[in-house]
DNA sequence: CAGAGTGTACTGGTCTGACCATGTATTTCA
DNA sequence: TGAAATACATGGTCAGACCAGTACACTCTG
């Protein structure tokens, strides 16, 4: 009779990246510390006994995701770095770009980001942040005699807070990688609107109908203003 | 008199930086589309002027960023990959875990993505995607006899539809990388519910809400109910 | 003794050249 | 015509070498 073994299956492993693994876990269970130093490359290829390139390949995808950084001649070794969400950036924007999306899937799908985030921004915002918004109001007020780019600049500045009061690192993120994306996008047109005076004041009625809800805490209102202003903003573009 | 010349910053790139970033703009310009193959490392070495190691370690990055795949013994060189959200998934896992950022902060993601995508579903979806997810519904009634694990599961699907009636493939990438960051992070909670039976009926009675609005084409409903139900089911997590 | 300059040892970046196991594509054979 | 054996280029890994750069200890000077 043959045993009943509980076999698992093979996949063959990297060496690196049995090497990336490792190190990896010891940064997330902390034993490994932003700011603690890795021992040299010809240090680690002794320890995990590989050859000196399995360690820099290992290395390297260290590196491009940000957790170790690596410096020519510094005798303290490779950094481990701070997790940062730059690199979650990084990834979305390429993802953004690389991905064949139509024009009116992206702008749907800023439309719904910017209406969440006022909604949050609506329960999460501190004084100090419902005062900077204030502020990017009056901005936008005075901006608009300098003409729609200098306006356009005030209105960007003041999304730009609000989505900072969202207190949602993720909804930043992909706000921003959307608004790069639709400015690679639509730029060409920026200031070709010939209403532009009326379209400013609209524009400006909006944000400080917006801000009004989000100042009283009033997420849902907030939020519904939002996508109904940009729905009637990018009309033309969402269902041509 | 000296000349007045622009000079800009120095600073040295790597080798296999470069190369990196040649490779990944060939792939963002859509010069190599997903399916076609880089040439060998060797053959590379001869078109960038570097040796094999400063190669490796450029494909490694481009590995690790999920645009290629090397096999070893295959004639036909690297691959070039379609851009998936799994490479998202786990750097918000990574981020998450190394409390970059806040749980909540994912799960509030979530819940407004999710709203959002009820949302567009019910603007969006076809005849037959409505009828794909009545069907879930329907696994899902089935699936309650079979315990939680594989309730949850017909959970998914059910959500799946949705994402994919919303017609908007940033809302899926964004939606299965969150969903997997957060199966990760809370996958072994699952089944430990006491009280497993009466959220499975809970469950698929807000389903069913959230379909009925759907189907009447009702997307703010939809929205918000789904917002709702999210907010209830993980509010223990969102706001401690 | 303090500070500026010099050394030096070791670092990471890159290169060369080699070996192995593997997958594909061709060739061979029935 | 189909299956089996082979050839060959591939990626994975290794060893050893050289260079430019950095940190740190060590001078030398005042």
């Amino acid at each position: 009779m043959t045993h009943k073994a509980a076999f698992t299956a093979v996949k063959t492993v990297k060496a690196y990246e049995r090497v990336v693994e490792q190190i990896e876990t010891a940064i997330s269970k902390r034993d490994l510390r932003p700011g603690d130093r890795l021992p040299s490359e010809r240090e680690l290829m002794l320890t995990f006994e590989v050859s000196r390139s399995t360690i820099r390949e290992a290395l390297r995808v260290l590196e491009s995701t940000g957790l170790v950084r690596s410096r020519p001649g510094d005798p303290r070794g490779p950094e481990v770095l701070q997790a940062s969400p730059a690199i979650l950036t990084k990834t979305v924007n390429r993802l953004v770009r690389l991905e064949t999306i139509a024009l009116s899937e992206l702008v749907e799908f800023r439309i719904m980001l910017e209406g969440a985030a006022c909604t949050l921004a609506a329960q999460h915002r501190t004084e100090e942040q419902l005062e900077a918004m204030r502020a990017a109001v009056d901005a936008m007020q005075a901006e608009i005699a300098h003409g729609p780019v200098a306006f356009s600049r005030a209105d960007v500045a003041f999304h730009s807070s609000v989505w900072a009061a969202s207190h949602n690192q993720l909804m930043q993120i992909c706000g921003e990688a959307t608004r790069g994306a639709l400015i690679d996008m639509v730029t060409d047109g920026l200031d070709r609107a010939p209403d532009s005076a009326a379209r400013m004041e609209l524009s400006l009625a909006h944000d400080g109908e917006i801000l009004a809800a989000i100042s009283a805490g009033d997420g849902p209102t907030a939020g519904r203003l939002a996508r109904s202003f940009l729905i009637e903003y990018y009309g033309d573009v969402i269902s041509p």
